[in-house]
Formats: C-alpha cells, sequence, structure tokens
DNA sequence: AAGTGTGAATTGATTCACAGCC
DNA sequence: GGCTGTGAATCAATTCACACTT
C-alpha cells in the first residue's frame, strides 16, 4: 500500500489501477516462465493459470495495458513480456540502497530475485562501526554517515530499509532528504513521508498473525461441530476491565 | 491475499472483512505502544496517527469487533489490546515450522518479530544434508525426510515455506498433507492449495517492482514538465522487442 | 465539548456475459 | 470455434457526516 500517492490520473488513459500494478509483477513472472520454456502463445486462460489468478481479471488487468492480444488466439509470449517489462520500468536497470544489515539485510542482499530483475545492489549501509567493510554478496558494507553522498552519486531514487523500528523513521528522513522517492520498509512501524514518496511496507509478523486470525476460526468452528459447543472459557489474566459487558448494539 | 478461503460469513455478527483484519495487527502494535508508555486511552485520532491510517478507518475497523469505546472519551488502551488480541488469536501460542533455511530462512529464524508475538519456532526444516544439525539461533535444522513428524508432534498448522522456487509446492503439498492449513508463501510462485488451507505470500521483488513502476511515471512527468514533450517513442505495432533479461526465477 | 459508532454515499475492484474479431 | 476486450452488474472498502453518549 502507497502510504503516499504520486500523482492522481496521471491523465492520457494511463490510469492504471493499482490492484492491476501489483499484479503485473506476477504476470511478467509467469510469462518469463513460458518464454522460457519456448511458448510462443498463450491464452488468458493459461497465463491466469500460471499467476494463481482467474481469467477475467488477467484480461481486464492487461486491457488496461493495451490491446496486446489476439482474439481468438491469445498473446504473443515475447510481445507481451516486452510490454509488461515496459510498464513496470524493468527495461532499465535501478541502483537500490539497502540500509541495514541485520539478519533481514544480508538475505535481501543475497536474494537473487532482486538483482536478477531490473535492480541492482548499489550500496550496503549499516550504522554499526563494527559492521562497515565487512564484505555481503562481493559488497562492502559502509558507514550510515555516507548515506547522502551514496544516493547522490549512484543516483538512487528506490531504498529499502531493513533497519530495526527504533532507527526506520530517522533513516527515512534522510533517505527523503537525500532524493529517495521510493521506499521499501521492513521495519515494524509506519513511515512518515512527504507526499510523492511511496512507501509500501512488508510487514512479517502481521503476515503472520493475519494467518493466525483465520486458523483461529478454522480451529474454532471445527470444534463448534461438536455437541460440547461455545462455553466461553473463563479468561484468566483478564486486564482489568474498566466497566463494559453492555452490549450496546441496538439503535440507529 | 488469501488464495483459498476458510469460510465465507461464518455467521453472526462476526463476519470482519478481510481488509480490516489485515489492520488488526497494526493497531495491536501501536497500542502495544502506548501501552509501554503508560498511556491509559487513546482517540480514535491518535491510535489511528500512530497506526498510519485515518480515524474514519479505525473506527469502522474497531467497530466490527464491537463497541470497545467510550463516546466523548475514547478507548481504554488495555481493554483494547486485550479484545484485538483476543480477536488475532495472540492469547495463545502457535507453533510455526519453516522450510528452507537458506538466506531468508535464516533471517527469518533470528527475526524476534516473530516469537515475540505468540509464535514460536517449533522446527527449521532443509533439504540439504550438509545443513541438517546446524544450530540457528539455538534451534538444530532438521531434515526434509522428517517434515510429516514434525508436523504431527509439534501439531503444528502454520508454517513458512522459504525454499526456492522449484522446490515450493512440493514442500506445500507435503504440508498440507500432514495437516498444517495456513502457510506463508515466500517461494515467488503462486501456490496451488486444497480450499481450507489458507496462503498469503511475501514477493519481495514484486514490491520492488510495483515501487519501479511509480517511479517511472514521477520520473516520467517530471521531464514531461521540460518543453521538448511528451516524445511518443514510436510504438511500433508489431512485436519489435528486444528478448529481455535472460535468467529468471532466483532462489532465495 | 469531545469523540465514538454507524448509516449513507462514494470510490474501487472483481466478476459476469457477450459482442466483435481472428 | 475460440478467445480477447469491455461495458454492465456486483461486491468490497473507504470516506463522509452526524446522531448519540458521556
Amino acid at each position: 500500500m502507497s502510504t503516499s500517492r504520486v500523482d492522481r490520473p496521471l491523465g492520457r488513459g494511463r490510469g492504471i489501477p493499482e490492484a492491476t500494478v501489483a499484479r503485473l509483477p506476477l504476470y511478467h513472472r509467469s510469462l518469463m516462465g513460458f518464454a522460457d520454456r519456448g511458448v510462443a502463445t498463450v491464452s488468458s486462460e493459461e497465463l491466469a493459470a500460471a499467476a494463481g489468478v482467474n481469467s477475467a481479471k488477467l484480461r481486464k488487468d492487461l486491457s488496461h495495458l493495451g490491446s496486446y492480444g489476439t482474439r481468438g488466439v491469445g498473446y504473443d509470449v515475447d510481445y507481451l513480456v516486452y510490454q509488461v517489462a515496459r510498464e513496470l520500468g524493468l527495461t532499465q536497470d535501478w541502483p537500490v540502497v539497502i540500509v541495514g544489515v541485520g539478519n533481514l539485510g544480508h538475505a535481501l542482499a543475497n536474494y537473487g530475485g532482486f538483482t536478477s530483475r531490473g535492480f541492482r545492489i548499489a550500496a550496503l549501509v549499516d550504522s554499526d562501526p563494527a559492521r562497515t567493510g565487512e564484505l555481503v554478496n562481493g559488497l562492502a558494507v559502509q558507514s550510515l554517515g555516507r548515506l547522502e553522498e551514496i544516493i547522490d552519486e549512484a543516483d538512487v531514487s528506490i531504498a529499502v530499509v531493513a533497519t530495526p523500528a527504533s532507527a526506520a523513521q530517522e533513516v527515512c528522513d534522510r533517505l527523503v532528504a537525500a532524493g529517495v522517492t521510493s521506499i521499501l520498509n521492513f521495519a515494524p512501524v509506519p513511515l512518515q513521508v512527504p507526499s510523492g514518496v511511496d512507501v509500501r511496507k512488508v510487514d512479517l509478523a502481521s503476515e503472520l498473525q493475519i494467518l493466525a486470525f483465520h486458523e483461529l476460526r478454522k480451529q474454532m468452528s471445527s470444534l463448534a461441530a461438536l455437541p460440547q459447543l461455545a462455553a466461553h472459557p473463563a479468561r484468566p489474566g483478564h486486564p482489568a476491565h474498566p466497566a463494559l459487558a453492555p452490549r450496546s448494539e441496538a439503535t440507529g
């Protein structure tokens, strides 16, 4: 979710819905798979299956880019790969700075998926002097003090924040001040940014919690199937409740 | 996004919208922050600001859980923490298995955010015999062969897939067959699961690509501001395309 | 006076279903 | 005959605005 937005309509028939944008990388990846296997043409049905969406959605999504298919035939794989890649800005090479070289930063620096898809790690930066100079995936970790210099020299506009929560906002402020306008945030805090800067967050703990929410319902509903039902098990260790309990339902 | 869904309405006023569920962890975290700082009561405005959403949305979200606030006053922090935690299933301890102990699996195993929030890493599993026995965050990596045993013994229902793309579906099938019903997938492939199993995916490369998409528009629109404008870069009606980036499907 | 809770309005995303083209 | 592209219909999420409570 972009915390801050870019530009609203951006005019000329080119207003691609955010939900569609979020799926383009998926389509691109699936298309590359077909291309690697030498497939020349795919139908919306086939491509949709590979990407894990339904075909109506896929067709609607692609229709926002233009009419790149052939009725009765399908899509030319190479042509569509190119169009999607162009739309995503993958035809150019984006230098990315990763700030925070802890466990996660390490993993990201070593992650092949980034570098193989139009992104190049321009620098790794960490505040811990003990870490500067350390080689990670062939790149030396640099001091946080050099952040602005690095961004300027490498003309970086996309950064990854993989610092602890406590440092994230300050790092973010410096990134933005230095000219970064897109941030991928792994720190579990909502970053405040001025308008014109995009932030996307990856919140690992939240993802598990969302799964746990559904898991709980599944387990409750399978228990509810037993005759012995819905016992409200007295909650031990209540936090001190204020006055509550009144189901203040009703009204309208 | 749940690839497969659980149960639709689940009856009695308890059908919490998916978008709301996805924000509950955020609220929970923000509330914990207030609690830690000794704040007793928060308004929707304050809590919303801390969570990075607007207050109308927050109030609507909370209204799906029940009427836990006090008009004219706000929300009791401890009470609301408890209610949100209960809704999320955080009052219990969820054993989690991580499959794939590469860079990412390592990072996840060491990531404090999981263990500190109701999740316990029950086991680390990897297919590489060279890695079994290795200690990661105090836990010995186990052989993939033991997967079913582990899941059964520890009564695991939530698993994390951090394998290369090529292994993900097979691992997923085994997880599901062994009784896992919630999967957090880091591999860049859409997992096929039977209905009743939830999958959420974290797609690192896609996140960067989505940022790049918006970044490209920003850069184009700032160029468009120059007198020399909107050069329509001759769109040939035919597949005149460079085959793009060679490699694909990198691993984690 | 302050601030929640919620109907109503709006905006956005998905799905349907079929006309049009190959 | 097969399959895309897209209006229309549906469904979901967000925002508005205010009645109601303390």
